[in-house]
DNA sequence: CATATTTTGATTGTTTATGATTGTTATTGG
DNA sequence: CCAATAACAATCATAAACAATCAAAATATG
């Protein structure tokens, strides 16, 4: 049985028996418990399905996560590594601002300290803080139909209500001259405003976004922290004279 | 057992019996003792439950709440007929608020009419929503953990900036002389909030819902139309000459 | 066709969940 | 208020489930 198959046949039996154990995979792929395993490690770290001791069971919220999990497979070590060293920024009683987007998303298995308060304009990341016992706001306004993200006039506005200790924000662009760019002027808008209401802002960039720029600017190099992971083909230095700069070693 | 089934039972048999002995919770999930006390521990860290000497009890804020997923089973084709009784009201060019809740939720399916604009507190919606191409907006605030609403005074102050043509709305009791109920006086706020805010009002409301009260009152009968379907046990002619009434006949 | 790479299943220590046992704490009835 | 009793938390041994490793098989590549 190839693997494309059995993996839809895992999920498609936790879909019928919200949990299942390790056993009956087995019987139903004709499978090794090895092998069975691998598949179920793999489809966790994809948030298809949630191991638990003895089998795999549903995901309570698998409702809206779905257009995010798609996407988190691309550069997921990459991205969960700069998610990581930016969560141990986090302290004790902090109130956050977390953008929309998945390298924010994939902060929120770190965020583990005591007394978190988190505002964000992205619904899908909602759920996951909720599990992770995260107290959770929500920005109000317009929904983007395929991002999922909190967009118009609405956010804006009742962002205002909020002060951040620290914000963390995606990015696609990130540029010497040009600053931190965003297709989308909307939620370029809410990326400045969440930086102007913040103590410290984060940008949370992968090395593919390095000397890129995209239509919106929502930052200059100088007000903002950015958070990578080395890479040998980029030279980094030539930011760190511009930005303060927190590199992974990996 | 695996742990999440014995979790799901425990948390079953507790909203079925609001305080329930440990060795109930021993005989029905035939595991020891100890393995139930270690379960009990953990769901009353995750807020799913109290212990008590001698068992456990449910949380008092959720006495008479179950998640979104046990409700949306029960009672499925009474409430999506009064959805789809209610859809009918929505004309092309509408904005409407719709209130978090399953049965509003069901009626998304039966919202076919053009240019659409829905406004509402629940997260769950959204997407259903956007998959049916309606223009979506979704009010700001505190999530509530259990149910995925928005409330608070975010919810209250980003929803000011909206004026609805129709509101539709979930309810848990409906009384002659106490009106509409329901648990959450925060949810309460913002139902009447929405009523205020719209053109017109509607209630949804199983016939289980006839004569019970619940704590936080959310409107008179006068101010809103209740949908419902017809149930030969529940004698709706007095509610009928305080409110306008409309009934499936299924 | 030979070689490199990936996938698989068996084997191995290691970790985790469980149920029994222990001593400790809370409730109850006198 | 105190003793009796029930419920509790803490500890421990064990068995099940686990991750890590490795060699064989399948697949891909030059």
């Amino acid at each position: 049985m190839l693997t494309p198959e059995r993996h839809a046949r895992i999920l498609e039996l936790l879909q019928a028996n919200e949990v299942v154990r390790l056993q009956q995979f087995v019987d139903a792929t004709t499978s090794s418990e090895s092998t069975i395993r691998r598949d179920l490690a793999q489809l966790e770290e994809e948030r298809k399905l949630k191991r638990v001791h003895g089998g795999a069971a549903l995901l309570k919220g698998k409702r809206d996560e779905q257009t995010v999990a798609q996407k988190s497979t691309k550069n997921l070590q990459e991205k969960r590594k700069i998610a990581q060293l930016a969560a141990q920024s986090v302290q004790p009683g902090d109130c956050l601002y977390l953008d929309a987007g998945t390298t924010t998303y994939e902060m929120i298995p770190f965020l583990t300290v005591e007394d978190l308060v988190v505002v964000t304009n992205g619904i899908s990341l909602v759920n996951t803080l909720l599990e992770q016992g995260v107290q959770t706001y929500l920005l109000g306004g317009a929904v983007k139909p395929n991002t999922h993200a909190l967009i118009g006039r609405g956010a804006l506005t009742s962002m205002q209500s909020y002060r951040f200790d620290k914000a963390f924000l995606g990015t696609n662009g990130i540029h010497l001259q040009h600053g931190c760019t965003t297709p989308d002027p909307e939620e370029a808008m809410i990326k400045e405003q969440a930086i102007a209401l913040a103590g410290e802002a984060y940008v949370l960039a992968d090395p593919s976004k390095f000397h890129e720029v995209s239509f919106a600017r929502f930052a200059s190099l100088e007000e903002v922290r950015i958070i990578t992971c080395e890479e040998k083909e980029i030279d980094l230095s030539s930011f760190q004279q511009h930005s303060k700069l927190e590199v992974v070693t990996s």
